[in-house]
DNA sequence: ATTAATTGCTCAGTATACTGACGAATATCA
DNA sequence: TGATATTCGTCAGTATACTGAGCAATTAAT
């Protein structure tokens, strides 16, 4: 390898970018075949665990953008994994409850989902990968606020 | 914070979605003004290293996929600040230099892209930095074959 | 109660990223 | 050499993600 390359390679905003990427390849790898990305995952699974969310709370658990959501809600919901609902209370808002086929998505994907997990931090020692997850974890919650989309915990609706 | 939710937050994957989110959003706030994007700047870079590589070992050198690095130059050109040339030895290629224009904004955007390096490790301790890239580099290396678009250290051109 | 401010969702525009396919050029092999 | 295989760049299609704008509905202020 180059020493100038190096200049690249060990800057951290790099090394996050590339490991999103393998991230991504891994978990399409081990859920071929389901038809769901990860953030649709992440999406369904917050609105089995919160029956009756509206899009916005929903951007709020997960931290997926506002104007992301729509199109990623639209599509589980052409695939029938969830049902969109105009509010009752508040007419601006769209309710998201999860369908009988969804459940079953979610509960036949989970095996690969771990598997993903795994994967991920298999290079790592066990204790490596449990230092990992909390300074990722700190990390995200500390540097919350710098993105566009931050998680903001308990002011989701249901 | 919702127990349920802990399923979600504390996976390696979303983790990683969240920091790529911030690593990005953060370089955007320092670089404000360059209107240049962190894969842009990467690509011209390892261009300004590598004078007059062509498309494809670019890609082996900053992990950007094939289908990708065709804008990303397209927009550096537009930009001017590098250069598109047709291969001699094979035509099939293009091949890449920075102009002196690319070379100032590099020098210029310097400064807001250490400090963009700082603020996403900054909620860390100083071993706790040292320990994160060790283990980012240790994961993206390992699991380099992964991703569609895997470094490929040697085999650039120039 | 009417105005003003805020909120929920959407849309247009731009950028990154992957899959799969293609034409053109080059390399390999029989 | 001629047929085959591979490689380089590109394109179409899809998905995530951000900015900034806008409309409709709701809430707050006067």
């Amino acid at each position: 390898m180059r020493d100038d390359d190096r200049r690249l390679y060990e800057k951290p905003g790099h090394l996050i970018r590339r490991l999103q990427q393998i991230s991504l390849a891994l978990f399409m790898d081990e859920t071929k075949g389901f038809d769901v990305t990860p953030v649709q995952y992440s999406a369904i699974l917050a609105i089995r665990l919160h029956p009756g969310v509206d899009q916005t709370a929903l951007c709020n658990i997960v931290a997926i953008d506002r104007s992301t959501i729509g199109d990623v809600v639209g599509r589980l919901e052409r695939k029938k994994l969830i049902r969109r609902m105009p509010g009752a209370q508040d007419r601006r808002t769209k309710l998201l409850t999860i369908t009988a086929a969804g459940r079953k998505l979610l509960d036949d994907i989970e095996p690969a989902v771990q598997a993903t997990q795994k994967r991920i931090l298999e290079p790592l020692t066990v204790k490596e990968r449990k230092l990992l997850v909390e300074m990722l974890e700190k990390l995200v919650h500390l540097n919350n606020e710098h993105s566009r989309a931050p998680l903001r915990i308990g002011e989701e609706a249901g």
